[in-house]
Order: C-alpha cells, then structure tokens, then sequence
DNA sequence: TTAAAAACAGTAATCATTACTGTTTTTATT
DNA sequence: AATAAAAACAGTAATGATTACTGTTTTTAA
C-alpha cells in the first residue's frame, strides 16, 4: 500500500472538520477551507475526506439527503436530522448496540453492524411556528 | 392539489414492485416494466416511484449505497444490505421502535421516527469463502 | 363530444462525486 | 544540500443517479 505523504491541504481539512459539531458536507469544507487555502480544489477535498474516513481519522455520514456529511468524531454515537431545516446534529444518548442481538435471532447471514439516525425537527424548528 | 388519473405506466410499476421482495432501483423497475412495455421512459418510471412513495403505497429505501430502492411492502420493517453483494433483504425481527424512547430522553426538538438498517454478508456470502 | 388537467416519451440539465493529466511537494537516500 | 521516485495537487472532464423541460397523448368530468 502507499505510503501517506503530508499534505497541508489534508491537515487544513482535518483541522477545519475538528472545529465543527455540524457535519459538514464537502462542499462546505471546500468552501471554508478556501479561506486560508484559496487555491485548493474541490477535488482535493474530496480525495482527502475519502483517505481520511478510510483510515479511519474521520468518518462520513449518510442521512439519506442525497449528500455525504464528515464528522472529526469517530467515537460511536448518534445521528439526529432535522426534516425542517436540514441540520445533522449529535444526539446524546445510551447505546443501542443491543438491538444487533435482536437482529442477529432469526438471520441467516452474519450482521456486522447497524446504521441508525433520527428524524423530526430540531429544538429550533420545533419551538417557531 | 391535483387530482390522481389513471397511468397504464404507473400500474405496471406498481405491479411489477409488488412481485419482488429485493428492494429493486429505479434502473430496475425500468428494464423490467420496460418487457411489457418498451416505450416507457425512465422518466415515467423516476417520476411514478416518486409518486407512489408520496403517496404512501410505496417506500424509498436508502442504505447508503447511492442508489434509492424501492419496496413496494410500506408495513415497518428492516433491510439488511450485503456489503458483499450489495443485496438488500427484508429482516424478520421483533420492533425496535423503543429505541425512541432511549432517543427522545436528553433531546430538545422532536424526533419523529428512526431509519435503522443493519449489514454484514448475506447467507450466500458468509457461505462462500 | 369536448376540453382542461394529468401523464407521457424523449431529451436536456443538474448535482454530487470520481477520474484523469500534467505539474508540484514530500521525503528517503545519496 | 542534491536527487529522484512516490504522493499529492489544481484544474478540468467524465460519470451516474435523478430531476426538469417540452411538445404530444391520455384520462376524465361535464
């Protein structure tokens, strides 16, 4: 395998996803990481989020709305998405590893692992009418 | 909002995603309705998926893989997805809709519901080595 | 029978993401 | 410090799923 090489563009992108709790999408890394690299590329950015959820530094997100979202946080936890306003927020709670079991009961296969996110509408949404 | 007519196109769709149980993809739907009728568009097709789905009489999946799926069972249930083959099945398991519960303890907003799917390999895949 | 609304086929456009290419950086070795 | 192979880059083209547009055909209530 290839040996990883610095990339200051790669430790920007990093550094700029460790400042945020929001999961942002590509292009938003793109364009605010653009503010202390104006010449990086949306094609850089993509590479990098794509070498750095693979070795595992970072991990992406799918919601289900159509774009992938980058989270600096590895540590197991959930997802919350807001259907009014879009927002992928971290929602603290227990684990629900246990529901694997129930899964696995009446499975042929082998379960490795399970994807969930909630959905309704975020403190904000909910309380403007 | 507009009134529903009748769509020769739409029944066959329909008819077509009730005889599976694999979660087909748009792409699917259209070269198999495509036998009964040759002239349709997967323009018909996109747009009567979506329809339906709207509607109600049919469910969208999405399970990370890129692609949306389409199920024409709109009872709750879970989908495992092979990460070998990329087949997605239903999962007979007891409800999990308690993990809301767990959710909704320490979150301001309001979570509506939850999208929970599990993968692994399928019994084919474990199978094979 | 008619005519407005809905749906269609065919095609163009969109949007996120990946692939390609010639140039620049990184880094281990002289 | 010089060098050169590998990795990464910027910029751009290509891909693939999905949606939008347009002129024509169907459906259906009156």
């Amino acid at each position: 395998m290839a040996t990883l090489k610095y990339s200051r563009q790669r430790e920007l992108i990093k550094d700029f996803l460790m400042t945020r709790k929001d999961h942002p999408t590509a292009d938003i890394v793109y364009r605010n990481v653009r503010k202390q690299n104006p010449s990086i590329s949306l094609g850089t950015v993509y590479r990098n989020l794509t070498l750095l959820a693979d070795i595992g530094e970072i991990s992406r997100l799918n919601v289900g709305d159509g774009v992938d979202h980058f989270d600096a946080d590895t540590s197991p936890h959930y997802h919350f998405v807001c259907t009014e306003c879009g927002s992928v927020t971290d929602l603290e709670m227990d684990s629900i590893e246990n529901i694997l079991e129930t899964a696995r009961a009446n499975f042929e296969g082998h379960i490795a692992g399970h994807v969930t996110h909630f959905y309704g509408t975020c403190s904000n949404c909910t309380h403007v009418s």
